[in-house]
RNA sequence: GGCUAGGUGGCAGAGUGGUCAUGCAGCGGACUGCAAAUCCGCGUACGCCGGUUCAAUUCCGACCCUAGCCUCCA
């Protein structure tokens, strides 16, 4: 299996440290309002990683934290009046209900910041026992002069460091780089003991100590988003490193390309922020899953109306071949086929995994042999598994409710249906299309097929 | 300015030193009462300029353009 690991530069080939148990950690949200489609690219495509790894490998450890702790949910619960706790808990299980509408399988923990603050203390205090950090002004600082290694991730040297963080040095840093471990908190700020005093976390331990505590000091796979890489995985990088005497941290880094709104960047001054939970009320999850596997996960990947479109259609064309195999077991024992778990193992090849789902479509479309169509059924619905995709009922899959507001129930839909076969029985053509059209005018797509008429939302 | 990633047919989007991506749209054909679905076929795509090579979209160099990051945004 091939990945590509942002810390060279290059695709690699993974070789896992145990093969045992395969560790995986990325970067969760924070939970201080809705996920947004941004959001969901990570979890989408770390989720068939996971799936892939799982194929391969007896035990693989998936770890996607939630923080709960930052300013803007501070900021959030003081604009409501509320503890922090119902901010968090409100938005991490609309979270996971979202994610889960996109096909996510949870992953085996997904830890807290809050559940975790001893063990921050605890690789803080090391940090400072060996040198790496400092206390100041009621802060606790990494010294990044301190690893000689930082920057690897990020590819920057400390002249363009410094020159980027020119701007506005606090006073108590030694060095401007250095980052925040502990920052104190006033009183009317959530706060937790510390040997520094009340306080609260910095941004980037939380992960080094939820990794450390869940997988252990190197971990195979560490995931995230693009925007990440600097300064977020950077300082765990360093964090992680010199908390563990000097041991790898992650050894493989994947990072996610960004998802673009309309060719623009996605940000709240544009408005152009598109929230999943929202998408999820016009579009069925898997539209949205398989939007986000459209583009291989290291690209820039632009979301807009026909993309969802082309998204949708697809659906139809592979749920339509499975349609036709709906009275077919499938073969068991059977499983995707290599060409495109290679193209999975191959760096998470999405686009060309589905191109040679849709070779298995055209073949399932056309074979009349019931033992291939037994075998290129299960291979289908095999290959969809590891994508996250096909897994309801093809009917199921065009019954689904339209987007568009008006059009007819079920019900009226098979009674229209009933009138136009007993016209068509009379061959009386003419009355047979007039149903047919005003279907379509109201958003009914009505086929005839040897097995009389079917329909579906267009 | 520094760093990173890109520029592929009407659109989306893989990939490759010399036959095919794939999907959508389009065109022609088969099938159909007509359609739809499906199947078959079609379109001289690889930013620009040089170089290496028998051969480059694919390797090398320059150039143009785009996007992201440069301290808390996936």
């Amino acid at each position: 299996m091939q990945l590509h690991n942002t810390l060279s530069g290059r695709k690699e080939e993974f070789v896992p440290l145990d093969p045992q148990r395969i560790t995986m950690y990325v970067c969760g949200p924070t939970v201080y309002s809705y996920a947004h489609i941004g959001n969901a690219r990570p979890v989408v495509v770390f989720d068939v990683l996971a799936r892939v790894l799982r194929r391969r490998y007896a035990k693989v450890v998936y770890v996607r934290n939630i923080t709960d702790i930052d300013d803007k949910i501070n900021a959030a619960a003081k604009k409501e009046g509320v503890d922090i706790r119902v901010i968090t808990d409100r938005y991490a299980a609309i979270y996971h209900d979202d994610m889960a509408a996109l096909g996510a399988l949870p992953p085996d923990f997904t830890p807290r910041v809050t559940e975790h603050l001893p063990q921050i203390i605890d690789m803080i205090s090391r940090l400072i026992a060996s040198g790496h950090a400092y206390v100041a002004d009621g802060h606790v600082l990494f010294h990044t002069l301190s690893f000689p290694a930082y920057g690897a991730l990020s590819k920057r040297d400390e002249q363009s460091l410094m020159a980027g963080a020119r701007i506005e040095i606090a006073p108590y840093k030694k060095h401007a780089g250095d980052f925040v471990l502990w920052k104190p908190s006033t009183a009317d700020q959530p706060g937790w003991d510390s040997p520094w005093g009340r306080g609260r976390p910095g941004w980037h331990i939380e992960c080094s100590a939820m990794a450390e505590a869940l997988l252990g000091e190197t971990i195979d796979i560490h995931g995230g988003g693009h925007d990440l890489i600097f300064p977020h995985h950077e300082n765990e990088i360093a964090q992680s490193t010199c908390a563990h005497g000097g041991r790898t941290f992650a050894r493989y880094w994947l990072h996610n390309g960004f998802l673009n709104i309309d060719s623009q960047k996605m940000s709240k001054s544009i408005g152009n922020v598109l929230l999943v939970h929202e998408l999820l009320k016009s579009m069925p999850g898997e539209v949205i899953r398989l939007v986000l596997l459209t583009a291989h996960y290291r690209q820039p990947l632009d979301w807009n109306d026909e993309v969802v479109a082309e998204a949708r259609k697809k659906l139809d064309r592979l749920y339509g071949a499975l349609r036709e195999l709906e009275d077919v077991e499938a073969a068991p024992g059977v499983t995707a086929p290599e060409a495109f778990v290679a193209a999975l193992e191959d760096d998470v090849n999405t686009p060309m995994a589905l191109a040679e789902l849709f070779e298995l479509a055209r073949a399932a479309n056309k074979a009349v042999d019931p033992a291939e169509k037994a075998r290129i059924k299960a291979q289908m619905l095999d290959a969809g598994l590891l994508l996250g995709l096909l897994q309801q009922a093809p009917s199921a899959w065009f019954a689904q409710a339209p987007a568009a507001a008006g059009a007819p129930s079920a019900d009226e839909i098979e009674a229209l249906l009933a009138q136009r076969t007993a016209a068509r029985q009379n061959k009386q053509w003419a009355e047979s299309d007039r149903i047919r059209d005003e279907l379509k005018a109201r958003g009914v797509l009505v086929e005839d097929s040897k097995d009389g008429q079917r329909w579906r939302y267009a």
